[in-house]
DNA sequence: CAGGTTTATGAACAACCGATCACAAAACAG
DNA sequence: CTGTTTTGTGATCGGTTGTTCATAAACCTG
């Protein structure tokens, strides 16, 4: 926004992007209370003020990190499923982005199904962009599915939202389930099962 | 076991095990790290060094928990689906099961989900119950779908073990929504897609 | 070069957590 | 009754957590 002109006082020596992502890895991996300072510390290499000063307190750091997750991870599955073409590929390839994070050595899973099962409704903002983040793949898998039995290439008995919140489901599930057995046979096998039962 | 005779030294004044669903209401509630002993001893009425004697250290009290969960919930759905009759039956009844535990008033979701969030495959003997409550919930399902497409219930292209999995990631994904959400629309929704799917 | 503003560094704080110790109470065996 | 064993109660102890204070450093404006 305002990149107009610096702002005086000293520069920040580091990139509070960067910074974010390293962050993000950090929740993923460990979730929000098994996290401490001195983890994202030593994975950062700032120090704890630093942090504070640049991103607010340890649960102001969460939503932040949780919400730049929002932004890359869950944005591109809905853009993957709004491309043009055929909706069955788009669909297919979104859950191919699913399949890459479980299959990646010690998946963490999801940010957003983790951080789900940790907070649960107890804190609103959390819940609020975990809300928006279902909400914004439910709608684009929604999307992709009344393009698919607008063309035919899928029958129409189900209603086309009630297919996407399967779909999510599915994908939460599964990716939570790889997350703990360090495995990705799990959602190959639940997601072929998904596409060959409503893609066909 | 030992009934036979009453073990000398005093008597314990609570009943072990309707505490220990206390405390895995507690946990299924709050997950491992949020729950304190202070919230156990409130929960319980018991002071911390009786649930230290009853249940050793708080990890040893939550995999106790965790195994009391599997035995209760996960248990009752397998055998669910495991009864005589239409396996379509089954089937329907081991979800609306799951919708039950949704519709509550401030769903915890299901422990095991919640759990493997908070986890992941960091504890070896939390892993261990987990697998073993996932494996037993895709035994059963397997068993049920095996019976439906020999039965003629439902069609045979997708193999029964893959539709058992994406059934449980369908559940887990499912409950873990609602238990942010404070709704049990987005289970009801995703049940009925995958029984609509699946089962027609 | 001064004055003001922002960042970096290091230290310290109060609160909380899980675990443990010490002792009283209640039962049984002899 | 005496000795032993198990449970109940209260207090305490390191260790860790998240937060904040205090000061030095770096940059811009005027």
């Amino acid at each position: 926004m305002a990149q107009a002109h610096q702002t005086p006082g000293r520069p920040r020596t580091f990139d509070r992007e960067q910074v974010l992502d390293a962050i993000v890895d950090l929740f993923w991996r460990r979730g929000f209370k098994a996290t401490t300072f001195p983890d994202v510390e030593g994975a950062t290499g700032l120090h704890r003020q630093s942090l504070v000063y640049a991103f607010g307190d340890k649960r102001s750091m969460f939503v932040k990190a949780l919400r730049r997750y929002r932004e890359r991870h869950v944005r591109t599955i809905a853009e993957l499923l709004q491309r043009e073409g055929s909706p069955s590929a788009n669909i297919r390839a979104a859950f191919d982005f699913w399949l890459a994070d479980a299959r990646r050595a010690a998946s963490p899973g999801c940010l957003m199904v983790n951080t789900a099962g940790e907070f649960g409704a107890s804190d609103d903002a959390v819940a609020e962009v975990l809300g928006q983040a279902t909400g914004e793949l439910v709608e684009a898998f929604t999307f992709a599915f009344e393009r698919a039995q607008a063309a035919g290439e899928i029958e129409t008995s189900v209603a086309p939202e009630a297919l996407a919140r399967l779909a999510v489901a599915c994908g939460d599930g599964s990716l939570l389930r790889c997350r703990t057995a360090r495995d990705a046979g799990f959602a190959e096998t639940s997601f072929d099962a998904f596409l060959k039962s409503v893609l066909q």
